[in-house]
DNA sequence: ATTTTGGGCACT
DNA sequence: GTGCCCAAAATT
């Protein structure tokens, strides 16, 4: 007699793969979705091909019945490889990277229509502080009570005392309601020549359906977006689904109406701060086929596309691709991978490609396609270099002469100007005049970032945040705290006492932190309500504002230092993508550029506008350090609340090492950031030549040690951040 | 991750 | 013997 088994993956990373009997009258394939028990408990798994998931076998008897089949499509063969793939590739368990794919958790189960609350317009008999606080922050609201009480930062029982007085009123919602269509032919763009023939051969590639990758390398300005357009449109007519990923979802918002304009419609938008309801509504979707395009930040990757077609990586040099926690993976690289088991073309697009991006192309794994010159007839901007070191800004003061003059030069002519300075809050640090007492956090080794329009003193890495206090606490001395170097704020003080009339938008993740507020301030801006624009990378990314002819890097030193073995390159990146956000009208633009190394090869770079010079001359430099492309790194991060565990661990790890020809291993020792939210680290750095299996010998190697409970230990492979 | 178990120990 | 705490084992 046959027992029907299923081998499943299931959705813990503490727990290997478990069998389980399917019951009479269920029926699974692989990739189903299904509820299993757990001891007294559910837990959710994907049915899993057995030779793939290696586990001790457990008798047919001693199996328990599958409870129940999830009510959505099964996870497809090529998504299984693409997770398989990702925890091989990033030493991650597989469960944790099919997490990724699910991640819509319980709101996959349960009924379709869902009840949330929003205001009645109607007052409680009783008013307390907290209702109060409710009745401002849920204005205008509408989600579940759980939702609810997070924005409002209030308790579930105050929401649910507001309902039974009928000042929260439900609402059904019908919880999987079909999107608007996007239409390929809703309205016509006019490409320029260049533009045609590489949406060509992207429409092209969308037709072929087999896996392309591709490196759209298009000066700022060029029109990459509506160029991908054209291939968008192409997998939309044959109704094939299509993934955009960009870095920053904060500030789609410019893209949206874009892509509106262009299909009639907004495209799906998938992020990891939606809403349970919608991040449902948009999962189905996706899994079904009903949605056409998605939107999404790295995590819409992992999604279960039931037919892609086509996968664009936009601004696909930006190091917010690369998660930082978690499965630490980069989207840029598996989106290829992805594109690769769904036999689909990719496109990397961006102005200023990873040094690794475009080694791809000129050894012709990728296929290049160029915009070499800006849309509309527009040049790109003239570069001049402000030497700090000969003209001194003066004390407390940031922007030297000839930047000060040429912001004066554009308010008088009313054009404006945008200032960059990667550094958000009033100072990056706070000491006392009296004792050198310096601001730290209690849960980091870092400074205090001094945030004056909040108020706040707040740590940067952790959250930490606290009041200024009035007086010094070590000494106790008053009056005495003095804050020390420059943040945008500052900056944007500056501007103020500089030209007491212009009007200055000061634009970090603090003031830019919703869609609306990104709407806002673009609206703004291009009704030239804006003279003077202040702002952290935020600035850098995607903007076009036809009336800035001005832009200054405040500090182009600031990236260069630390030890990050991409200092160079995203120096570079950073620089020519703000400076690209300059003359992108009929005027032409000027950017002014800070630094107290002129002679640095990327500065010199930047100056003479030469691309090719500073990727050559980074590319040497890369290939002696061993450094991708040439070679590979690897990071071991041992961490622990405890700090002489941690550090014994990571010596247990250090001292079991291998010894081999084609992998360099340093450490272990105190990681640049020794204590982040309250847990000590330690790490060791691998450098691998191509040839070495880096990842084999990481897993060999750590497979060997144990640890105590309280000890993590993460990998994180071809690493951007070396804290 | 969460639940169950079992050993060691103090107390009755 | 019983209750309690904590670590280790099991979960299919």
């Amino acid at each position: 007699m046959s027992i029907n088994r299923a081998r499943l993956l299931v959705m813990n990373a503490a727990l290997g793969p478990l069998d389980y009997r399917v019951p009479e009258g269920m029926s699974v394939e692989y990739g189903s979705v299904v509820v299993a028990p757990l001891g007294p408990r559910q837990i959710m798994g994907i049915v899993w091909e057995e030779a793939k998931l290696p586990a001790h076998s457990v008798p047919d008897e001693k199996l328990r019945p599958l409870l129940g089949l999830v009510d959505v499509p099964p996870i497809r063969a090529e998504l299984r490889r693409l997770i398989e793939w990702t925890a091989d590739y990033y030493i991650a368990p597989m469960a944790a990277v099919a997490r990724m794919v699910i991640s819509s958790g319980g709101a996959l189960r349960g009924p379709a229509t869902m009840t949330e609350y929003r205001l009645s317009g109607g007052m409680p008999e009783r008013m307390t502080p907290q209702r109060e606080a409710a009745l401002e922050a849920l204005e205008g609201e509408q989600a579940t009570i759980r939702e609810l009480a997070g924005i409002a930062g209030v308790s579930e029982g105050v929401l649910r005392g507001l309902v039974n007085q009928g000042v929260l009123e439900p609402v059904e919602v019908d919880v999987d309601r079909p999107y608007p269509r996007a239409a390929p032919g809703h309205a016509v763009v006019e490409l320029s020549e260049d533009q045609q023939a590489v949406a060509a051969r992207l429409v092209e590639a969308v037709q072929a359906e087999e896996f392309a990758p591709f490196l759209l390398d298009g000066v700022t300005g060029s029109g990459k977006t509506e160029t991908y357009f054209e291939a968008v449109a192409q997998a939309l007519r044959q109704d094939r689904q299509v993934l955009v990923l960009l870095p920053e979802i904060a500030l789609t918002e410019a893209f949206l109406s874009r892509f509106e304009d262009r299909f009639g419609t907004a495209p799906i938008v998938w992020h990891s701060s939606l809403k349970s309801t919608e991040r449902r509504r948009a999962w189905r979707a996706i899994a079904s086929g009903e949605a056409q395009v998605v939107v999404g930040a790295r995590s819409a990757l992992f999604l279960p596309y039931a037919n892609l077609g086509l996968i664009v990586v936009d601004e696909a040099h930006e190091i917010s691709f690369k998660q930082e926690d978690g499965v630490r993976y980069n989207a840029r690289d598996v989106a290829v991978m992805r594109s690769h088991f769904e036999r689909i073309p990719v496109v990397l697009a961006s102005a200023t490609p990873a040094l690794e991006s475009l080694h791809m192309a000129d050894s012709g794994t990728y296929e290049k396609l160029v915009l070499p010159s800006r849309y509309g007839g527009a040049t790109l901007p003239t570069i001049k270099l402000v030497n700090l070191t000969e003209e001194q800004p003066g004390r407390g003061a940031w922007i030297a002469a000839p930047l000060r003059a040429a912001l004066e030069d554009r308010l008088e002519k009313g054009e404006q100007s945008l200032l960059f300075l990667n550094r958000r809050g009033y100072a990056p640090l706070t000491l006392c005049r009296n004792c050198g007492f310096r601001f730290q956090c209690p849960n980091c080794s870092a400074w205090l970032v001094e945030h004056r329009l909040s108020r706040r003193l707040s740590c940067h890495h952790c959250g930490h945040e606290t009041k200024p206090p009035e007086r010094c606490p070590e000494c106790g001395e008053e009056e005495c705290l003095v804050a020390c170097g420059p943040g945008v704020e500052r900056i944007a003080d500056e501007v103020a006492e500089i030209l007491p009339d212009a009007r200055v938008a000061l634009v970090t993740s603090d003031t830019i932190n919703s869609p609306e507020k990104a709407a806002e301030f673009v609206a703004q801006a291009e009704a030239k309500a804006i003279d003077v624009i202040v702002g952290t990378q935020l600035v850098t990314k995607g903007f076009h504002f036809p009336e800035l002819t001005l832009v200054g890097v405040i500090d182009a030193d600031l990236g260069l230092e630390g030890g990050d073995l991409r200092a160079a390159e995203r120096t570079y990146q950073q620089v020519a993508q703000v400076a690209g956000r300059a003359g992108r009208g009929s005027k032409p633009g000027e950017v002014l550029i800070q630094t107290r190394h002129p002679d640095a090869p990327v500065i010199a770079a930047l100056e003479a506008g030469d691309r090719d010079a500073f990727y050559e001359a980074e590319t040497e430099s890369r290939r002696h350090a061993g450094a991708p492309p040439f070679g590979r790194w690897a990071a071991i991060i041992v961490s622990s609340e405890d700090d002489s565990e941690a550090r014994e661990a990571a010596n247990r790890i250090g001292t079991t090492r291998p010894f081999l020809d084609d992998v360099m291993i340093l450490g272990p020792a105190p990681a640049p950031l020794a204590l982040l939210r309250n847990r000590y680290r330690y790490r060791l750095l691998l450098n691998a030549r191509r040839t070495a299996n880096l990842q084999a010998v990481i897993r060999d190697w750590l497979r060997q040690v144990d640890h105590p409970p309280g000890v993590r230990v993460g990998v994180d492979i071809d690493p951007y951040s070396f804290v």
